[in-house]
DNA sequence: GAGTAAATGCTGAGAGTGAGCATAACACTC
DNA sequence: GAGTGTTATGCTCACTCTCAGCATTTACTC
């Protein structure tokens, strides 16, 4: 291929990162400034790695170590941006232990309210507004819409799939309903806080891939305190699914699960209830199925 | 986070393509030279979007147009490239309907042989390569190493999943099996023919890719020509997943998804049995379903 | 007519999943 | 110290999916 172009070789590059944690209030995202942006920052030529990149400045930014990092997406659209030049942005998923309470941190479903089902929140409101935009065309193109609303809503006959976020969020965008970049416009508390330029799309991203990698790796543990409960390990999965999973075939599942964990011995008293058994993460697992095997329920919703 | 980096915004970017299209002897890469090299192209500051320029490369140099294009990964670790500096690599996959027998395609499974399981090949060897590099270590990191042969590639009473094309080739690449870069090394036919730089990488990287997406995506149909035979369409499947399929449950399968094709009304002679009728992709649902819900079995070999 | 490939119908084993009932063990209240 | 609420834990059952075969029919090619 000819080089054509009028800059041959000139692009700034930054690595920009969705570092989440899990707290009380469930998934929490760095994010701080007005309008809310990810931490992102300049490619530098002092990192061997990209991985490394993003490992380094993530804990230059908030003093914690990233557990698991994973690339996500690289835009490099024209329109993105500020208008000074096209910006390569690699952008990153990190997950780390901390406490989402502080102020950097804004939780994901502030984000993307309509991504937690836990407490059958009234997302009614969003479906409405898309029948509305499915109404308002005509014909195949019209089915089309009902088609895509249906299956990545969970409609009818249709199961909610968590790790759909990304698609819901494009859905929805390209519906109207959810904003880009602070423009003014009509904001319903329903359609969640607006970040800089294209970055919810990033958070969402990064929703949608931390929800898949739950499915078959052993991600959740690097949310987790050393030794935990199952009824903690539930809730986190929980709070990341954005659903409700069934107790006893939680547990059926973890348990199963080959040495994934193994008891402490010790229990947990004062939750009000029957002590729990604490558990560990088997650590020496994970180099072995980091990539394999290692199913934690999603289930589809109904 | 700042900018300490002594070039803050310098980098070449370029877009690196596995352009794939499946012909009689299996799936295929767009690939030429000595050594065998992906197509690539720097990034040109005239195109909108990533996509784009993808698309439009790949026509400038095959005459084929891109069905399907996938983001894959982005490389941009030092030590990659010539030393003439960083390179940002953006690469793809790319879906087209070429003839494979054009010397500008390599047959995928001559690069990555191991992943042809349709003939029963004897890749025996390179599973005794496998055991000699466990037993290299002793202890734990023995075990770990073993657990890891045994996931990948299906030994004991793991299944063997095609998808994780990619994380093999890594495991093989750690074991010395196989070669980046056209080294002098005692390279094996079992290991397949080597490509520049981490070519052959980008090629595993896309396999995975395309078969986790066959998965839940109508992405075959990318492949087949605009009308053809149920059979036709299982040999594609068993072609990309390098696994024989249970014929009567892959119609099963196939017919029972919703309209997914539906029957042309013609019949196909010649085919020294009896006439398999014609069906044709109902590209209707191709937009609802992009993202949801098309299944095409690939099966867990034993 | 023989051979072959495709379509078609059917079946049963087994795994996996969703959902519920029942019991166990604690904290707290009265 | 009995009762109540709450959480943990154990067990079962129905149902769906998937894998994997068997058998028969059809209609072409040679």
């Amino acid at each position: 291929m000819s080089t054509s172009g009028r800059q041959p070789g000139a692009f700034r590059a930054e690595l920009v990162a969705v570092v989440a944690s899990v707290g009380e209030d469930g998934p929490a995202v760095l994010a701080s400034g007005d309008p809310l942006q990810l931490p992102a920052g300049e490619l530098r030529a002092d990192h061997d790695s990209l991985q490394e990149g993003v490992r380094a400045f993530a804990a230059e930014q908030t003093g914690h170590t990233l557990g698991y990092v994973e690339q996500l997406y690289t835009f490099a659209d024209l329109g993105r941006g500020d208008g000074t030049g096209r910006v390569i942005s690699i952008s990153y998923l990190g997950l780390t232990r901390a406490d989402t309470t502080a102020p950097e941190w804004a939780g994901a479903y502030t984000l993307l309210p309509w991504e937690d089902r836990r407490s059958v929140g009234t997302e009614q409101v969003l479906i409405d507004d898309l029948s509305r935009w499915v109404r308002g065309v005509r014909g195949a193109a019209r089915e089309a819409r009902q088609e895509r609303r249906e299956h990545l809503f969970g409609i009818g006959s249709m199961p909610w799939r968590p790790e759909l976020a990304l698609q819901r969020y494009e859905l929805l965008w390209e519906a109207g309903i959810v904003a880009e970049s602070p423009r003014a416009s009509a904001v319903r508390p329903e359609s969640g806080a607006v970040m800089l330029h294209d970055h919810r799309r990033i958070v969402a991203t990064g929703l949608s891939r931390l929800r898949s990698a739950l499915q078959y790796r052993p991600v959740v543990f690097e949310l987790m305190p050393p030794t935990f409960t199952l009824g903690q390990l539930q809730d986190v999965v929980e709070a990341i699914a954005g659903q409700d999973v069934h107790k006893q075939n939680f547990r059926r599942l973890v348990e199963q699960q080959h040495q994934l964990v193994e008891p402490t011995g010790d229990l947990s008293h004062g939750t009000g209830g029957r002590p729990a058994r604490r558990y560990r993460f088997r650590r020496e697992v994970f180099a072995e199925r980091a990539q394999v095997g290692t199913k934690l329920p999603i289930p589809r919703g109904r």
